[in-house]
DNA sequence: CGCGTCGTGGTTTTT
DNA sequence: CCACGACGCG
């Protein structure tokens, strides 16, 4: 058979990996090390020269982007549909499996999936329901508490508080919150995953048909994963399957949300003969940035060891500035951008990175200064907006009466008379008697239990409500949507709403419509097109949808913007160019995190993630002021650049003092710079813009130019034969 | 019920 | 500093 299209374009550990034997395999992949590939390549090998049926294959990512990502390259190079095969995300499959084993799993058939935010309102109900002391006891807590303790795989049963009282009361909480759930047939996004794996754990039959299925198991971002998630593959690989990790332990930066970078190590314990293999050669960075990567990363105790190297140029060295303050740094950044475009690149190429979202703030209003088109990467999905969440709350009480929290939600959006005291003698008849609060909306009906005027009000939602549910039996959904947000009011509701905000809202309902039609035409493959969803309502399966796959509409490929992102947001991705801004101490690290050295180990490996983002031309600078939170701050320049070695960084402040000396050692740079009388980083004098600092450089002789930022004018190109520039 | 005022808290995010 | 939530009034 020929394989050439398998392993051509593949290097020697990349092939190695590919080829493996069955076996159990952890590729360690660097950064732009090409995993995506090794791990598509992998798949097609097993499917065309080790005989494994595509079904037997599962490939399990993080995000659905990722899953996409996977799925599409696959098909590609297999060339067959991709449809049957198990490549999606940890909650997606666990989803999947609850759906195909419902009752198994202890839930009703249209069990419903309850977002971050319904989790919070369904806890902060719990909190007043029992008269919990919120100072003490925030919601915010709470969620945290149980989203943790189902991570770990614990149940409120399996918590012993140990005679703490504090510890009581969030088991109590926890437990609180788990009968809500149960009753109202609603799982959250830890559920999922939890549910998943204890099923296999009660249901001996059923762990054996999905280890008989699945001989095959790869996943992707390995050092990202959790307890629960390792414990669930743990399960699925136990006995003759074989485990196919891919990972990056330099690149674990999510150890705050419950992932375990141990997982990696214990890898090599739970499974004997683990073969590693390690990717080292990077596709994506020029040699100065691997080695000021390399260097920053190699502070870090108890890697795993690895060193990227390129067979590229050494490139431009990474350009450092200190910025008098933040509107400074972002005034210096948007002119980076701007010089970029000006020499005819794309905005598209351009990212700007920060720690923390409120960074972004001067930045947005520097580029709104210069007319530069942007967008802000990250942020609300779709699916997550308040007037989408509303509609969908509809859908799903039309869906199932069970729902209180989606009824909760609706039964005065918009506002139709229902106020807190009706909705509190709602509640009070729900919880003594045990039944959900549609049906003690029907007992409050029936016995005329309040005044006159909530009554009417409640029989005329109630009317509403009833009159959908017939709807929705003999419609499309998208006809069923449409009569929703009519019907209900929203539509009018939202127009009425004064200002730009209204305008949207309605026009994001309309997208909504839009997004269900696509939904129910769509001919492309999708978790949601499981045979296990197949005599399931197609409107529980659209609920399902809409709460595991974020909304994102695809990014238009004619515009052309600069993208602004936090460092987080920006790992898997890469830009020709990239700025990472406020590289101060205290703020990236975060003061947070430089009290203990695992947390500092962290925030170190996001410096280099975000490092190693940047393709061509990496920009690192700080303020020596800054306004944050109205408090003022002069924050030294970060540790992370002084980890850097300082010969391929180069200070770019003008007027600035070089505390830096500058030893070029790097080819290209060196080369120019030691045969001209002026260098990187070398502050210089110009008769009309005064002082500056030399940027970059090129060409030769009489044609050479050099970028420089003044002070005055900010930055510049300037044919250096006639620039007349004299040295400061 | 809608609007205003006051008070507080504010890494990082996907599912 | 500013966004969001809790509270009180018309």
């Amino acid at each position: 058979m020929d394989v050439t299209h398998i392993l051509e374009s593949l290097n020697d550990p990349q092939r190695q990996a590919v080829t493996a034997a069955d076996n159990n395999v952890l590729v360690l992949a660097g950064a732009g090390s090409g995993k995506t590939r090794v791990l598509v390549h992998r798949i097609v090998w097993a499917v065309q020269m080790m005989g494994m049926s595509p079904y037997s294959v599962l490939a399990v990512t993080f995000t659905n982007k990722a899953a996409a990502e996977m799925k599409a390259r696959i098909e590609t190079l297999l060339q067959i549909p991709v449809g049957g095969m198990w490549v999606g995300t940890f909650h997606g499959l666990a989803h999947r499996i609850l759906r195909a084993h419902h009752s198994e799993a202890g839930l009703p058939k249209n069990f419903q999936i309850l977002d971050s935010d319904d989790q919070l309102r369904i806890i902060k109900r719990i909190l007043r329901d029992y008269q919990i002391d919120e100072s003490k006891w925030p919601a915010k807590q709470a969620q945290w508490y149980i989203n943790n303790k189902k991570d770990e795989g614990m149940r409120a049963q399996n918590l012993d508080a140990g005679g703490d009282f504090n510890e009581q009361m969030w088991i109590k909480i926890y437990q609180n919150y788990e009968q809500v759930c149960n009753q109202s047939g609603l799982v959250d996004f830890a559920e999922i995953l939890l549910r998943a794996h204890e099923i296999w754990l009660k249901k001996p039959d059923l762990l054996a048909h999905y280890r008989r299925r699945f001989r095959h198991v790869l996943v992707d971002e390995f050092q990202d994963t959790n307890t629960i998630q390792y414990a669930w593959l743990r399960l699925l690989t136990g006995g003759q399957n074989k485990i196919f990790a891919v990972g990056d332990d330099d690149q674990s930066i999510y150890g705050w949300r419950g992932a375990k970078v141990e997982n990696i190590t214990n890898l090599e314990k739970d499974y004997p003969g683990l073969e590693i293999i390690r990717l080292e050669q990077n596709y994506r960075s020029t040699g100065n940035i691997l080695n000021a990567a390399n260097a920053l990363i190699e502070k870090n105790p108890n890697r795993m060891g690895k060193k990227l190297w390129t067979a590229g140029e050494d490139g431009e060295p990474i350009k450092f500035y200190t910025a008098y303050n933040e509107h400074d740094e972002a005034r210096f950044v948007v002119g980076v951008v701007q010089q970029w475009v000006q020499d005819g690149n794309r905005r598209q190429d351009c990212v700007i990175l920060y720690r923390s979202n409120a960074q972004s703030r001067v930045l947005e209003e520097a580029l709104m200064m210069e007319s530069m088109p942007y967008r802000i990467y990250g942020g609300m999905r779709f699916f997550d907006r308040a007037e989408i969440k509303d509609a969908l709350a509809y859908l799903r009480v039309i869906s199932s009466q069970l729902d209180d929290a989606a009824l909760d939600r609706i039964i005065n959006t918009p506002p139709r008379g229902i106020g807190e005291k009706t909705l509190q003698s709602i509640r009070a008849i729900a919880l003594k008697e045990n039944i959900s609060y549609w049906d003690a909306l029907v007992f409050i009906i029936e016995t005329e239990a309040v005044p006159a005027r909530a009554l009417k009000a409640l029989k005329k939602f109630h009317e509403l409500i009833s009159e959908l549910i017939v709807v929705a039996d003999d419609s499309a959904l998208d006809e069923l949507l449409v009569t929703v947000i009519q019907q209900s009011g929203l539509v009018e509701y939202f127009q009425k709403e004064k200002g730009e905000k209204g305008k949207s809202r309605v026009e994001n309902l309309q997208e909504l419509v839009g997004a269900v039609k696509e939904f129910e035409s769509d001919d492309e493959p999708t978790d949601f097109d499981d045979p296990a969803l197949q005599d399931l309502d197609p409107l529980s399966v659209f609920l399902a949808y809409t709460a595991l796959e974020s909304g994102d509409s695809q990014v238009d490929p004619d515009d052309d913007y600069v993208q602004l992102m936090t460092l987080h947001s920006a790992k898997g991705l890469e830009f020709p160019l990239v700025a990472i801004v406020g590289m101060e101490e205290g703020l990236f690290p975060s003061e947070r995190s430089t009290y203990e050295p695992s947390k500092l180990a962290e925030e170190r490996r996001l410096c280099y993630v975000g490092m190693t983002r940047a393709k061509k031309q990496l920009f690192l600078t700080a303020a020596e002021h800054r306004r944050l939170y109205g408090r003022e701050s002069y924050p030294t320049v970060s540790r992370f650049v002084h980890e850097l070695p300082g010969d391929i960084v180069v200070d770019v402040r003008p007027r600035a003092m070089v505390s830096r000396p500058l030893t070029a050692s790097s080819s290209g740079f060196k080369q120019s710079s030691s045969s001209q009388p002026f260098q990187i980083g070398q502050s210089v004098n110009h008769d009309k813009f005064g002082e500056g600092v030399i940027l970059s450089y090129e060409g030769d002789g009489s044609h050479a130019r050099v970028q420089v930022n003044f002070y005055q004018v900010g930055m510049k190109w300037l044919v250096l034969a006639y620039a007349n520039l004299s040295q400061a």
